[in-house]
DNA sequence: GTCTATACTGTGATAGAC
DNA sequence: GTCTATCACAGTATAGAC
């Protein structure tokens, strides 16, 4: 269960349209991310990301079907850069030592969490084009929380009375809800308030 | 402490450009907050709004100053009118009872719970309009929240090793990340998750 | 005082020139 | 393939009718 639900076409060349627009593609992706990561992407929109990248917006619409299109190729390449070093950390330590990890290494993306929060807001409505996407994401987290948690319990790091369902929407609430108020006050120790949850949760 | 963030004429008559346009503004509010919270919000433009509300967009204008003014207004309606009964349910019940039922009441005004997270979502933004107003709500809440724990723990009915400024943002975070992924999922079953997290707070 | 009519700026999207 | 030119719609502001 991959839930690879972004369109992904043969690294090469397909899409018949064009030869290898995707190569450019691929560049802008890149570009953005960092724009986003360290810049912090006050006051979003087409044109201002395109300023920042030396290109026309219209350019940018050529590369990518719609704002959202952008967005969502910047969070697949995150997740998938993260990912090999996330499943180590996983399968070394756990994932109640690891979410603590984490949550302080969001601290230093502050932009790219932002934009997390405010597109996962907007795409609440059904009918907005980034719904389904992201309504993938949070169930593939709550999945892979679940599984880890899972693993977790096989080790006996667990308490043996959890619904690991209900437990696992409960740390991925909690994570949010306080990346959210990090958000409005950098004060907030994300880090803290999950570790002292986690700690309800050992055997 | 009350953090009353906004203006407030004083009922009867001021801020001496109109004579009880006052009224008028109040008549808005009820309708927009009607609209809101059954009608559900989908699209949300001054525009929309003005049209359900059988008016035009521009006579909105005239009576806020903002469309975050309507929408801030609209929340302040709203905390206004649930103020008395909540605080006879949390002297009553305490916040270990009540919160669930909170979650459970709000289960019936969805419109309002998808303005809400959508309006924090874009108050991120430090030079945005609403952002202290949306800030302040966050503390405030925190702060009430935690208030009421330290009447629970009076009550002894709390653990005693509690931090509870910790404590009481992981309850508000939580509940917020919940909401958000009701919002994507009306299965979620928000008051079962709350209850279950609150079980490890009791004494 | 309240509202209609209108216009200004900035947004995301797109048809068609190169 | 790429990007210019243009579009429809957003929030906001204001002039003037009533």
């Amino acid at each position: 269960m991959t839930m690879q639900s972004r369109d992904d076409p043969t690294p090469t060349k397909r899409r018949g349209r064009y030869a290898n627009g995707q190569q450019r593609r691929e560049e802008l992706i890149d570009s953005a991310f960092t724009v986003f990561a360290t810049h912090g992407f006050q006051r979003l929109s087409l044109r201002r990301i395109a300023e920042e990248l030396g290109v026309s917006h219209a350019a940018l619409s050529y590369h990518f079907a719609s704002k959202e299109d952008l967005l969502q190729a910047v969070f697949t390449r995150q997740e998938q850069q993260d990912r090999p070093l996330l499943e180590q950390s996983l399968m070394e330590r756990g994932i109640l030592a690891v979410l603590p990890e984490l949550a302080r290494d969001n601290e230093a993306i502050p932009g790219l969490i932002q934009l997390d929060a405010t597109m996962q807001a907007e795409a609440i409505r059904p009918d907005h084009p980034g719904h389904e996407f992201t309504r993938g994401r949070i169930d593939q987290l709550n999945f892979d929380v679940r599984r880890e948690l899972e693993r977790e319990r096989e080790r006996g790091r667990l308490r043996a009375d959890l619904d690991l369902d209900l437990t696992a929407r409960q740390i991925t609430a909690m994570a949010r809800g306080l990346q959210m108020q990090w958000l409005y006050d950098p004060s907030v120790d994300m880090a803290a308030h999950l570790t002292a949850f986690l700690e309800f949760l050992r055997a």
